[in-house]
DNA sequence: CGTGTTGTTCAGTT
DNA sequence: TAACTGAACAACAC
């Protein structure tokens, strides 16, 4: 599920929590922490009070007056604040107990997990690979991402070196708005072709955005994705199934050309 | 028992 | 060198 809009979701979640205080820790799974022991994240946040949280890309970063924890949700993650009487979820790995209801962590495959952020150089280090996060790319900076790459334009903007936050679901949807083939050649769109993919970026993230999700809904191609026969939602046509950038992608053969080969 | 999954990383290749 | 590709990772559901 977790892609820029999500973790946003997740994001304003903890927010909410923000100015409380963390007053016990459970790891249920110590293999989802990445970077530290039970124990020691026991003594990094017990006492430690939560403040504003931020994310970039995929990744969130949970501030407190002492540390930060920083979590990534792989392809199955979540984030939610429930109350401690809420059942625990079979996938819940990780439960910041707060003054009122708890952090909980939870995540089926466990293909990330949570580290603990010393300091600013460690959390440089940590996020040094990441390209600018894609609520904040201009069309400028777009264009210029785009011209020097030869692979093609859904790989690329799945990149997360090159534009953050866009994962397989967001990038499908962007290019199907901008009638763009995602096996097109990143480098080989013209001016108007990236004016038309910057607009489309820019619709996709303010409506998954503002949502905290990318919604399966009327009109979108996330609704047409577990159809036995998925059909466009603009022309009717049947939409194909194809293998871009190692995954699986849904597109149109009629609003979206392909590339000539 | 195969096949597939919204993400990232790493080894191997262009 | 840098960019690129495909397999591997974990834990399921179907």
């Amino acid at each position: 599920m977790p892609e820029l809009a999500d973790v946003e979701g997740f994001r304003r979640t903890l927010e909410g929590a923000s100015g409380h205080r963390v007053r016990g820790v459970d790891v249920k799974d110590a293999s989802v922490l990445r970077n530290v022991s039970p124990s020691g994240l026991e003594k990094a946040l017990v006492g430690k009070r939560l403040r504003q949280p931020e994310r970039h890309g995929k990744w969130l970063r949970a501030r407190t007056d002492g540390p930060t924890l920083l979590f990534h949700f792989g392809m199955s993650g979540a984030l939610t604040i429930e109350s401690s009487r809420e059942e625990p979820h079979r996938h819940d790995r990780l439960v910041l107990r707060l003054d009122r209801g708890e952090v909980r962590y939870r995540d089926q495959r466990k293909l990330q997990g949570v580290w603990l952020i010393g300091d600013e150089a460690d959390e440089r280090r940590m996020m040094r690979d990441l390209g600018p996060d894609a609520t904040h790319v201009d069309r400028k900076q777009l264009q210029a991402l785009l011209g020097t790459r030869r692979a093609s334009i859904k790989a690329v903007l799945m990149d997360q070196s090159v534009v953050a936050g866009l994962g397989n679901l967001m990038t499908d949807e962007v290019l199907w708005r901008a009638r763009l083939h995602p096996s097109r050649k990143a480098s080989d769109l013209d001016d108007k072709e990236v004016a038309s993919l910057y607009r489309a970026l820019r619709q996709v993230l303010q409506k998954t955005v503002a949502a905290g999700l990318v919604p399966s809904e009327k009109g979108w191609l996330t609704e047409q994705r577990d159809k036995p026969e998925p059909r466009c939602p603009r022309c009717r046509g049947p939409l194909q199934t194809s293998r871009v950038g190692g995954r699986t992608s849904l597109c149109c053969s009629r609003c979206q050309l392909a590339p000539r080969a």
